[in-house]
DNA sequence: CGAGTGAATTGGAGCGCTCCAATAGCATGC
DNA sequence: GCATGCTATTGGAGCGCTCCAATTCACTCG
């Protein structure tokens, strides 16, 4: 299981170490006629460069670290996505890691990344404390998507929420809905946000007196809580979920007890994942512009390459709203 | 953003760098006193090992890549669980790649594995084509989950899909069904063995005369499709579907038909993903034994890290059926 | 025809570590 | 008192590459 090196290219293509060195590098100095044949050798002999020595030496890996809060949602797998494909077609490649919602989980994998070397981190909906934060963005650029930190050399990416609220609010309420829940996040990143601008959103449409919040969590059993209390309460006419897993849970109760979608209520959720497309949910969702954030994020890591020093920068991205069969307009 | 390296923590230390080398290995050679006084060095200078030189030093990188056909598919959220708990416990660090459902992407992963020379790289339902795997085999251990491939020097890890299917069979027949149909994966990898483990099961309950098979795939939409074939046709009391998706896009279709799960059809789906434990289709399903598979595959690696040219191996394990609401007597 | 130019190529130092043979230090036994 | 055997420590070579300064080798041109 022995590899050939580049010494052993060198030899068979009768150069030097540092030609073959060259030709790997795509340095446009070698000759054409060198190139070839040292592209020959190699191929002949079946070598592929060892990217650690590589990596040692020349001080710079090309790889950018990707952290992902809970591969277990559906959504981290479309932010994957969406950030591996911008990462590649930025010449990067993609480390990934798993932080199963576990702030302590998520420090290791990020040490992990920085033990690599890797050039920079994306942070997906981080739950790792500032301090760690602080004290490893010294080391590498990091950039906290979907967590609105304000640290020093920080860049955030963020999903305009208060656009995504204004959307739900405008499409039920264009639909003649007055009477509107939001199921909330409880205490989990951007849960606040999405909860406030609800709020916001309700009282610039003229219905803050009919507008409700009730507790929740990013869950499906959060879900399944708050419908219950919904059903045993006064039901309104339209729910609209802290995200797509709140609203499946919702949408089991609700069918239990015979409660039809969209006929009798209607069920916003979001992020807009594999769940909202099942066609036994069909569910009208708020999309996020992942692409663009992904984008955004590679960007930003490349700037703090250049100058580590700079300000950290706030990037909001508008999303959109995919509407499905769980919204219409109320009875009448 | 400069780092401390093995030769500064030294000279604070006033030892020599193959003393903190020694620390950092964990050596017993080391005295006490001179390994406190290099840890108490290190940290204070914040020093962390250079794994990229670590590696290329010791030939060694004590890394294990995980290759996943589809993150999308919940299946590979838990098969990611179950591996990277298992490697992380064997002393290794766990790499990811996502394959994307697609062959050409799997090779460039597994490529990029080998490259960053990973002592063994795991396969989860890889769609890679012999040769690749083979030539792969030559420089890395490489261990085939879920897929039954026949090569030289290439381990392979399943769950028994014979007892899968009698236990679905035999459930279903214990609650009374005999009119019983698979909706198979057509293609996708296992989905052969699937459908004629269900046949073969069918025929020695006695059941070969009222046993069906429909063609369909591994997602939802083949689930739709079938079921539409279905409702438009002859219902059976039971149907047992090639994965959880499946049996999702089957529910969705009997819902809006009218038809009551499980009080008019039975419903079962295989893997156990979080579709099943969804409250809202709360299927019944073939559980795989992920961590024992994880288990031996890990176990695999290492016996041909010692011993590279030793014969292929199979492991097979057996599968658990999860009941849920999913299922119940047919009708009278 | 010799100095000058530019492109192609080379040798060597060095990246941060591991590993091995060599050494130092020190108690032991006769 | 000196060979003996330990254990703790060290120096140096080397892992496979990159990068830089230096060199070679045509060519061109006054």
């Amino acid at each position: 299981m022995t590899r050939p090196t580049m010494e052993d290219v060198a030899a068979a293509a009768g150069v030097s170490r540092s030609l073959v060195s060259l030709v790997f590098q795509d340095s446009p100095k070698v000759s054409e006629a060198s190139r070839s044949r040292v592209l020959a050798e190699a191929e002949r002999l079946g070598y592929r460069p060892n990217v650690l020595a590589r990596q040692l030496a020349s001080n710079r890996t090309k790889t950018i670290g990707i952290l992902l809060d809970d591969l277990h949602n559906p959504y981290f797998a479309d932010v994957l996505d969406a950030f591996e494909a911008e990462a590649e077609s930025a010449g990067y490649r993609a480390l990934l890691a798993n932080g199963r919602r576990e702030g302590e989980r998520e420090s290791e994998a990020l040490h992990t990344f920085i033990d690599h070397r890797v050039d920079g981190v994306i942070l997906a909906s981080p739950r790792i404390s500032d301090s760690v934060l602080t004290s490893m963005s010294k080391i590498a650029p990091l950039v906290c998507v979907e967590r609105r930190v304000d640290l020093p050399r920080i860049d955030v990416v963020m999903h305009d929420e208060q656009i995504g609220a204004q959307l739900v609010v405008n499409h039920l309420v264009s639909l003649g809905h007055r009477d509107i829940v939001h199921i909330d996040g409880g205490t989990g990143a951007g849960a606040a946000a999405r909860r406030d601008w609800f709020m916001a959103s309700m009282r610039e449409a003229g219905l803050a007196a009919s507008m409700r919040v009730i507790g929740g969590e990013f869950t499906e059993q959060a879900g399944r809580e708050a419908a219950e209390q919904l059903v045993r309460g006064a039901m309104p006419t339209a729910i609209y979920c802290a995200n797509d897993s709140v609203a499946a849970g919702v949408a089991a109760v609700l069918q239990r007890e015979g409660i039809s979608i969209p006929g009798d209520v209607s069920l916003i959720g979001y992020d807009d994942t594999m769940l909202a497309k099942l066609d036994l949910l069909s569910l009208t969702s708020v999309r996020q512009p992942l692409a663009e954030m992904a984008k955004a994020s590679v960007a930003l890591i490349n700037r703090r390459i250049e100058k580590p020093r700079r300000g950290a920068e706030i990037v909001d991205i508008a999303p959109t709203l995919i509407t499905r069969r769980s919204t219409a307009a109320p009875r009448a």
